[in-house]
DNA sequence: CGTTGCATGTAAGGTGTTACATGATTAC
DNA sequence: GTAATCATGTAACACCTTACATGCAACG
């Protein structure tokens, strides 16, 4: 059963490695709308980013054109305004194979967080309590922007039909926050106790 | 009281940028021991990971080398046994300067997070549901490793003296991993649901 | 009439990974 | 005796960022 590779348009020549990144922008294609590199670059910073990160505005054009050569996605030019013209991109049948391949066969790596404020507070014994106290609230106060962000990306998925996935993801990133900013109160709190004992 | 540069040490020639991971690494040694390059490894491993990644054991040699040629470090060989030597590095008083400076000056970055099942989830139209489901699964299960990991770090920095603050980063660390237990157990429920309105 | 948005890249460079290599010691 | 631990790197390279460049359109 594993033997017969009777694959039609899957000319399965073992696609190269390719990386997170340019899955994250397939998988934005595979939505089915067709979208400039610029549309792209704003899906990220508005929906991925909050829990894969939002890659430069350059990488997203170096991935499309890698995942053009491959076959996975095709451009087409279209006039942007009576002089201009833009390209558009959208996911073709092979790209949607691949990425479902990849889904289903790729096992996802462990999750990543990089998170420069817990690194100062790890650090706390060589920090001025003041100036650390400062850079948690700083950090709160950034995570409440995030929080109406995500609660934004959140109510977009929901109007959208045929969303149900990206809702239940963006609903799960505004618990995400929401739990974030309480483990940020509590640690002022803690930081308070901490320095009242010195 | 903030006018008098007065520092003795310091000769302050503007330091080069350092990446994130030197400063992590640094940051280890500031807690006064003297480690070997495999030692700061295992530390990262154990407990920077649950805030800020774990770099290749490559990587920490070439910070390490890196941060000695700042004078950030310094480093000296003992016996390792009747044999063999090893290295073993130390944090520098104007490695303390630098790293205090940068905790103070040097503003964090946003918290990123990079998390493959949420990526494969929010792509849950391509998949199968019985093999999303078990993404998911797997996903919870290796959380259940980590909050034991978690925890048993952050007993062992309450165990020490003088590491308050690591035993709290500890503490969020553990918390942070309960909630994502949960937010895993209610997305199963979510995904169930789906499955079943198809 | 200046700023923001739309739209697309190039060039340079650095951070960080993977794969590989080595070898003695200790534990099972 | 075979595996895991300790210990230290090199080489190659891929990923990704930063800085820069361009220019029209629309908004205030």
């Amino acid at each position: 059963m594993s033997g017969g590779n009777t694959d039609l348009q899957a000319t399965n020549v073992a696609l190269p490695k390719i990386p997170a990144t340019a899955w994250a922008v397939l998988g934005i294609l595979s939505f089915g709308r067709e979208l400039t590199g610029y549309d792209i670059k704003n899906w990220s910073d508005a929906i991925l980013h909050f829990f894969y990160w939002s890659p430069a505005t350059s990488q997203i054009y170096t991935e499309l054109r890698r995942l053009e050569d491959l076959g996975l996605v095709r451009s087409r030019a279209v006039a942007r305004d009576e002089v201009r013209e833009k390209t558009i991109y959208a996911i073709t049948p092979l790209g949607t194979d691949a990425l479902r391949t990849w889904q289903a066969t790729v096992d996802a790596e462990a999750p990543v967080l990089k998170h420069g404020v817990l690194l100062r507070v790890w650090l706390g014994h060589l920090a001025e309590p003041t100036r650390l106290r400062q850079q948690i609230a700083d950090h709160r106060a950034r995570l409440i922007e995030e929080l109406a962000a995500a609660e934004d990306s959140r109510q977009q998925a929901d109007a959208q039909p045929d969303w149900a996935y990206p809702a239940l993801v963006a609903s799960w990133a505004v618990r995400r926050i929401e739990g974030e900013i309480e483990l940020a109160d509590s640690m002022l709190i803690d930081l308070d106790r901490l320095a009242q004992n010195r």
